[in-house]
Parts: C-alpha cells; structure tokens; sequence
DNA sequence: ACCTGAACACCGTTCAAGT
DNA sequence: ACCTGAACACCGTTCAAGT
C-alpha cells in the first residue's frame, strides 16, 4: 500500500489500479530498487524473498512473475548499486596518483555502501559491483602506458589489494565465539614472538591506512612512474 | 553405524554401548571432524545440522548437547583444519624469500582445500583458519628485522594479498547468471578500452602466477632486503 | 549424562487457481 | 498478463520426554 502510492504513478500503473485493485502496476526496477534499499538499511541476511514481498505488499510469488530466481534478484540489485557508483571523480596529476584515486574511489565506496559489499561479498559478485569502478581504473592504467596482459594484470591485482582489504574490513566480529578472535588467538598463542609484535597483532589494524599503503606498493610495482 | 564402528572405541564407549545402546559413545571431536570431512567432501554448503547428523548416525539436537550452535561448530572445524595446516616446510636463504615462501604456505594449502577455505570465507574465520601459518610468518618477518607495529602492518598487508586472490581464485563463477560474469561484463561494456586490454580482461586469470607476483610486490615494500 | 521425536519459526520455490 | 494461497522440501534450534 504504502509502496503503491509512493511510486510514481505510469499511466498504465494508473490504469491498472483504477481496473480493480488486483493488479500492483510492480514493475521488475521497483522490486531490485526495494531489495537495495532492504540491503542498505537492515544488512544482507534481511534479503529474504518474504521480507522484500512484504515491503512492497506483495505475495511472495509475485516476485518470481518479474524475477527468475533469488540469484537473479541479487545480480540485479548489485548491478543496479554498480551504476549509482559509476560516475567518481578521479584526481592527481601523475599517472601512478590517478591509478591510485581511481582505485581508493573502488574502495571508499565499498566501504560506504558496506552492507551491499557483503553481499556481493556473499554471492561472488564483486566484480559485477565493482565493474564500472574497475573500467575507470583499466582507463587510467592504459593513461599510464599500460595495454593488454600488462593492463589486465595490473588492474587485477589492484583489485586483490582491495578486496583483500575488505575481507578484514568487513567481517562480523561479534558473529564468531570469542576465543575465535584475532585478539584472543595472539592473546593464548604460544608462537616464540616478540611481545610488543603480539600487542600490535592483537590490537584493531587502521585497514584504511593499511590498504591505502599496499595499494601504494601494489602500484608503484605494476604500474611505471 | 559405520561410523560408531570406525571410531577407537575408548573404554568408556565401550561399556556406554554394551550397556544398552542408547549412548553412542559420541563425542565432541568425533563431530568436528565428521563436520570437516562433510565439507572437504561435498562442499560448504553441505555442512547441515541435518545431514551431519546422518552421517554420524545421530538424531540432529544430539549435535546440540556437544556444541552449542552452528557457529560455534564451523568454528572448531576451523580450529581443526587450521592444527593440520600447522606445520609446514619453509624454505629459501635471504629474508625476503623465507617471508614469500611462508605467505606461498598460506596460499597453496587454502587452494589444496578450497572448501574449507570457502566456509572459513563465508563465515568470516579466514584469520583463524590461517591462524598457525600466519604465526610462521609472523617469525619469518621478525627474522627478517622487523618488531611490533611493522612487523604486523607486513603480516597483514601480506594476508590481504593472499585473501584478495583467494577472493577471486574460490568464487564460483557457475552461480552467477550469465550476463553477469566477467568475461561477458567486459565484451559488453562500452568503456574506452584498448582491444587488446579488453581480451586480456575476458581471459581467465592465472590467479596462481599473479598472486605470486602481487606477494613479491608487497614484501618487497614491506621486508628490507 | 546423553539422546530423541516432535515442534517452532523460518527459508526458497512451485503451482493450481483466481482476476 | 499478473497475482495469490497453499503446499513442498528444506533450514537452525528448542524442549519435554525417554534411558
């Protein structure tokens, strides 16, 4: 209901629902729209088809007239928050500098829109998430000289750096047992290492400094000053 | 069945089975390790209370009166995989080569048992999966000089490498729909790109050869030579 | 102390039936 | 063409009841 009125009203939408009431005028873009909005505010595992047909008061079959499956459902929404990251501004002079905004942008975004990451995380769509964001990079790298192999691989392992960062990044703490945590774990290990190493390996990495510095390693490797 | 035969039958088993074969003599290690053989032979998503279950010849809320939940199981399967991955040879005479070749441990026994590695990655446990190879690296690095903060900021920027490849080398392609993988996200997208850039970015990675060089790239930076 | 059947509250998905 | 209620085959987890 509440969905209904606040679509904006296509004339067949209209039509439709003056006709009876029984059709919705839902539309496949409502139902990806809903689902990342459903992602963004209550985290990934809210994603149920029962959840997400509630929203939009709807049976849950209805949702499976406009979308094949839950896999499609998934690969639509990160398809659709990969278009609203697609335009980012990309800054620096030097090629190795904007190589390394056009890839920090990869992972500010990633960080901000943190529950969609997981998600894409989840089901092994980070590449689509990431694609427009990565055609940006592979353009500044062919800037920098590269082509082919050369591109190819520099842009992959950029985007290893990246997404190895946000493995870190993005995992749920909480979710594990407590002796199961990096903290406890160096806490209880009986490895001959220095005391002042244990202190630094149980305490929380600055990830965003740390992969800003990697990234930095990654590229002055990859790509030619 | 089988399984209540296989297993050394300690002494109190015995006298629990002769007594009246309601106890199965079943015990928390026999289930973390019924678990892990349930995942290394069918995959992550075969680790099921249910099923698990079955496999030892036990009602399902049996599970529940040796280990609290599902988590708290995938965890000590974790736990397990990471005690067998203990040990491991690491060779090489300079300092750099004893620090890649310890990060090369971590990578080529994740890819050996993908399947762990994958619900270790699901579940968010990477770090103690990786746990007593990383500890292995961890000496390699203060060998090689470095202490505290440094030594761990290199451990963890060379756990990223490792994890940001696996990222790529463990997701399953066949789950995502066509038209939202790789290759045919780059045959279609209409970015300024180089032909020859564009093929080598539909091509499959040699993850392997890459994750290599990207490791060598990152402990160049972070190890003194 | 250890184990179970039955049940609860969830899933994704299908399908005959409605308009 | 589009939508639904009811059902199927799964989940993790709990709990009273058994030995």
């Amino acid at each position: 209901m509440r969905n209904r009125m606040a679509r904006t009203a296509t004339p067949s939408a209209v039509e439709a629902t003056e006709r009876s009431g029984r059709r919705t005028g839902l539309e496949r873009a409502d139902i990806v729209s809903a689902a990342l909005d459903l992602v963004e505010r209550d985290g990934p595992g809210a994603l149920t088809m029962r959840r997400l047909a509630t929203d939009l008061d709807v049976g849950t079959p209805t949702i499976y007239w406009h979308v094949a499956n839950r896999d499609e459902l998934i690969a639509e929404v990160i398809r659709l928050q990969s278009s609203r990251l697609a335009e980012q501004a990309i800054t620096g002079t030097t090629a190795r500098d904007r190589v390394f905004s056009a890839a920090r942008n990869i992972w500010t975004s990633s960080i901000e829109h943190r529950a969609t990451t997981s998600l894409a995380h989840q089901t092994g769509t980070t590449s689509l998430l990431a694609h427009h964001l990565e055609a940006a990079l592979v353009m500044e790298l062919e800037a920098a000289g590269l082509v082919g192999p050369d591109a190819a691989d520099a842009s992959r392992a950029i985007l290893i750096t990246i997404g190895g960062a946000l493995v870190l990044a993005l995992r749920d703490l909480s979710a594990s047992p407590a002796d199961s945590r990096p903290d406890a774990l160096w806490a209880n290990s009986d490895a001959p290492i220095a005391p002042a190493t244990r202190d630094a390996l149980r305490a929380e990495p600055d990830l965003d400094a740390l992969s800003a510095t990697t990234l930095r390693a990654v590229i002055d490797h990859f790509v030619p000053a």
